[in-house]
DNA sequence: GCTGCATGATGAA
DNA sequence: TCATCCTGCAGCA
């Protein structure tokens, strides 16, 4: 499910299996229609991902953007022959000698011309998975001026491109600071700290496609890809249960209309 | 079968 | 701050 990592780690595997390839494409579910009539038949040229935006390059210049949103999913089948019947909701498909793709409900699916391109690309903030100079400057410095709590710039992803919910929180607990505290009173030091844990720790679940913040040395792991489900996260949705740390029950509040977690004693205000 | 919720974001008020 | 859009699935009757 899509934070940044997810979007990143899905440019990847379908710019090594269907970059390249002539592809059939259509609209099984008739909301993409006049899209898909456009690109069937040409040329996949390359994926890129910025933040939570992702970016299929087709043959003629025609640009495709796509945003999962929260309940967006792409699904890609190896086994041409053994493909599902797609659902009801399939919003794109795919259909090559290379595989076959499925994207059912994104929040954006639509040709993109280039100056919407860059205009959008123009808002989003750095993303740890993107690196580029200037980047912890930029974030460091921005949280700096900024009087709203910690953990709602964390999801503005115009400050930082890619973080989302479960991240944030987990974010949050490493750095030792309570999700509510206004960026401003956070040190320097520490918000330099969160953007390079946000670095390492979404290039992991990039790399493992799953979302693992716990030190695999805690619980007697050799790497994050080993930890078992209920094991991976210190906070997140974690409610009333022991700190993973110090064994406080954690707490949760909603914070601008999302829910944040966090354990008082590891992450005072 | 129905309800509510979820790793997101936007536009109106 | 609120309503709205997007889909699938867990939990319940």
């Amino acid at each position: 499910m899509p934070e940044g990592h997810t979007i990143h780690r899905a440019a990847r595997l379908q710019r090594r299996r269907f970059a390249g390839a002539v592809l059939q494409v259509d609209s099984p579910q008739g909301r993409f229609d006049a899209g898909a009539r456009m690109l069937d038949g040409r040329e996949l040229l390359g994926v890129d991902a910025l933040g939570k935006h992702l970016f299929h390059r087709w043959e003629g210049d025609v640009s495709v953007h796509i945003h999962l949103g929260l309940f967006g999913k792409f699904k890609v089948f190896t086994d041409v022959g053994r493909a599902p019947a797609p659902s009801d909701g399939v919003r794109m498909r795919w259909r090559g000698d290379v595989g076959v793709m499925y994207l059912s409900g994104p929040t954006a699916c639509e040709i993109i011309d280039p100056d919407a391109e860059e205009a959008l690309r123009a808002r989003i903030g750095p993303d740890p998975l993107a690196v580029r100079n200037g980047d912890a400057d930029r974030v460091v410095t921005t949280l700096a001026r900024r009087r709203a709590p910690i953990a709602q710039l964390l999801l503005d992803q115009a400050v930082v491109a890619g973080i989302g919910n479960v991240y944030r929180a987990e974010f949050c607990f490493l750095a030792g600071i309570d999700p509510r505290r206004p960026a401003n009173e956070v040190s320097s030091d520490d918000a330099l700290a969160l953007w390079e844990m946000s670095i390492r720790l979404m290039t992991i679940g990039e790399r493992i496609g799953r979302i693992v913040t716990v030190d695999p040395a805690e619980v007697g792991a050799a790497k994050p890809g080993d930890l078992v489900r209920g094991d991976r996260l210190y906070v997140y949705k974690r409610a009333g249960q022991p700190c993973r740390r110090c064994a406080t029950p954690v707490r949760s509040a909603m914070l601008a209309s999302r829910r944040v977690w966090w354990c008082p004693t590891c992450q005072p205000g």
